[in-house]
This record gives structure tokens, sequence and C-alpha cells, in this order.
DNA sequence: CCCGCTATTTGCGCAACGGCAAATTGCCGC
DNA sequence: GCGGCAATTTGCCGTTGCGCAAATAGCGGG
């Protein structure tokens, strides 16, 4: 069945294209359902598709040799996501997976050349968010350089209520089930060092814990925290 | 005066340019010579030019609010380094300084978008070079997650002589200076540390040291120390 | 409603690494 | 040739945060 422009309008990604042009690009997609835990593509796979988030959250991870994983981001709905083509490559480097039930739209990765030539504002569009990923992984790397593991916890934290956060009645809490092992993989500790955190951070009523639930009750002292400096 | 086009006819980025297009960038272009520890643009500084290195090495260096550097990369003859508007950045990210002496190409950023509609082979190379160095943040981000200190530098090292190695009597030389404080702020760690590193490495036959200077005598051995797994 | 699985918490000990301080070395410029 | 400066080395100690182990707590399914 044919897909429906409004499902992609409203995204800024092709906010500058007419319906035409947008009727075209939903005419070559195919919608895809993953329900959560799926795998919807795997590192080092043939790069043969490349798609746009319709609704959910997606958990990209790198897995090392020797299985320990790292959570390279998560995607949120309305994003580009296994862009391998876009940057040159033919495979995918990292794995992505359903965080949540996911309604995605997915292309050949044949057809991103001949996209990236008939739409420049997409062509642009993919490159800005590829550098801005390349920003924030480089912030990363700082992060990781120069702070605590405590301080860098509390970025990450306040980072992911930034870009999924939900107002509840006792704080704002994160959109989607997280466990204090993903928190580890995403700052470079251990769920061990996570939970001991978050704990202390409970007693001080700075947030909310809850069984792959994360809430922050007093986002501001949360921020002290992340920009304290115990040297100079 | 007119700059040659042999300048840059050896270089990838400018390859699949026709001779006549090559002179229409040259013309374009400025060249500049930046002495050993100059700064060729600043960290937040608005970016007026993007730029291509002739020959030389740059670093490019993060400072954090509190002062702490992080070194970002190593720029190579041939790359393209200060791309700030490919990326949709008005500022530059970081800083780039010169290693040694250094010769560059510099055009002004507002001529970005008019060399990306007319040269879609220079835009694709820019984009695969984006994406390769986001490649390569990632990797970094991988490392410091889940290796430690002594894996990290000797990964980083041999990452240096495989990019700017130059073979000597005793083995292979990182071709300019670095000091153990900048393998430190490629590593996240400390010239302390490193130091230590380096002295048991020396001990054992595997690197010669020297002021400034790293030498693998026995890249091997280096490599077994990078791949060395503690746990599991 | 109970079972079983998974996530989380927490105590304990220890190893890796950073901080501090001081000595030493090599090099550059005068 | 020498003085001064920057880079490097090294010892010692303290702390952070990890490994390991075991207990506990939610949650989903049957």
């Amino acid at each position: 069945m044919p897909l429906d422009r409004s499902l992609i309008s409203g995204l800024a990604l092709f906010a500058e294209m007419t319906p035409a042009e947008q009727e075209d690009i939903l005419a070559k997609a195919r919608s895809s359902r993953h329900p959560k835990d799926a795998v919807i593509f795997a590192q080092e796979e043939e790069a043969h598709s490349f798609f746009v988030l319709l609704a959910g959250h997606i958990r990209v991870v790198k897995t090392t040799p020797d299985g320990e994983q790292v959570i390279a981001r998560y995607i949120n709905e309305g994003e580009l996501f296994g862009i391998a083509p876009a940057i040159g490559r033919t495979t995918y480097p990292a794995s992505a997976i359903a965080a949540v039930d996911c309604v995605a739209l997915a292309w050949p990765t044949r057809l991103w050349s001949d996209f990236a030539s008939s739409y420049p504002s997409l062509t642009s569009n993919t490159y800005a968010t590829v550098g801005r990923r390349l920003q924030e992984t480089q912030q990363r790397v700082v992060e990781m350089s120069t702070e605590q593991v405590e301080q860098r916890v509390a970025h990450t934290i306040l980072r992911l209520i930034k870009q999924a956060g939900r107002k509840t009645p006792e704080g704002i809490e994160i959109d989607f089930p997280i466990t204090r092992q993903d928190i580890a993989e995403m700052t470079g500790t251990t769920l061990h060092t996570v939970s001991r955190l978050m704990s202390a951070w409970e007693d001080e009523g700075i947030v909310v814990g809850g069984r792959q639930k994360v809430t922050v009750s007093d986002p501001h002292r949360l921020m002290l925290i992340a920009e304290h400096r115990r040297k100079r």
C-alpha cells in the first residue's frame, strides 16, 4: 500500500522539498516495524538500506572483538540512521537495536547516490547531521579525557533528558527504557558504579530511580554535579 | 603570484577534477606559511577560511572551559582541515596549531557552497573525509571505554607511526615532534603515566625515546601490548 | 497469584592511575 | 661554551572506580 506524504512532511529533513519530491521519495521507501529489542541491522553487515526513524527510539551499539559493548548514540524520531553509504562505507559500523517498538522508513542503499544528486537539500541536511554527530562524538572524547565518572554520568543523563525527556509529576523522565548497564556503556564505566552514583543521587533527592527508568527531579542540582570541577 | 597546478594535482582530493577545474580552484586560493607552533585558527573563532595542508603536520586541539586540552587529531599532508562550513558550523570547533613549519592553501569560507555545487567530486571526497573522521572518533570512544591506559597508548602510537611514520636505522619514528604530554592528551591520561609506560617499553627494547621523539623498534611487540586482553 | 528471570543494590578488597614533588637531562640561543 | 628553559623521569602515596560476590527487588508470563 502507498505511504502517505504526511508521514514525512513534518520532518526537518524533508522540509525543503516540494510535495512532489516528497511523494517521489516515499514511493521508493519501504516502511518497517521493529518490535522492542529487534536488531534492525548488525555491525559489519552489508549496508543494504538506510533509514529514517518515524516513531520510537533506537540504540546504536558498537561491539568490540572481545564482546564488550559501547553505545554510540540513541536515535530519536525524525532522525536518519544507517547512513553508511553517505559516508562512503559498504558495511554498517555499528548495530541498531530498537529500544522500544519502532517504525521506520527504509530505502535501498543503491538509491543514495540518486537521491544525493536529485535533492540537494537532503544531501546538505544529511551532512549537517553527520557533522553534528562528529561534534558530539568529539565532545564525548573530551569528557572522557577530562572528567571524572560522576560528572560524565551526570552529563550523559542531562543530555538524555534533553533529547528524550518527558515531564512527569516527579520530574523529567527519559522517554524509553534504559538500564544502568546502558548508562555505563554510554559513559565508559560499569553498571555497579552507575548504580552507586544513582543511589547516592536518589538519597539527595536529585533523581528517582526505577527499573529501566530514570527520572530527574532536580535538574539544576544535577547540572551542578556535571559542571563541578574538583581541581584547579 | 599565481600558484602552480602541480601543487594540488597529486592530491587524492582533487584527483577527479579536470586541469581546468584545478586551475580555477587554485586561482581562488591563497597560500600561507605557518611556522612551528603558530595558531592557524583558534577554537570558537569565526570560521573565515577552510584549508588544505600542502606540507607539514598540524595538531587539532580542543580546550575545555577550565583550560585542559585534548588533541582531536593530527592532520597530514594533503588533508583538508578547518572545514567547519561543510558541516554547518560558523565557528571552528577546535584550534589548529602547526606541529612543524607548514604550508597550506586557504579559501574563504563563503566559497565553500560554490565549490560544493560546482565540483561534486570535491564534495564527495570531503564528506568521505568527515565520515572517516567520525569513524575514527567513535573508535577512540570505544577504546577509551574498554581499554586500559597501556593499551590505549600503544594503539595511539601505532596509529601515529602508521600515518606519519618514517624509517630510521633504529625503527619507525614519528615524523614530527611530539611530547609525552601530547600523547597523554591523545589518550586521556597524564604525561607521567605516558612517561612511565614508555620507560618500561624502552627497557624491554620495544621503543626508543627521545626528547619530543618516539621511535618504535619492535612494532610487533607493541601490537601485542595493544591487543592484550586482561579479562575474559 | 506465584515463579523465574533480569535488573538493581551494596559490601569489600584491591589494582590502576593520578597527583605531587623533586631530580635530571637535553637542547637552543646567546 | 654556558645558562636557562622545557621536557622527561621517577619515587611515593592516595584515591577512584573496578572486580567479585551475594542479596534483593520488580516485572512479565503462565
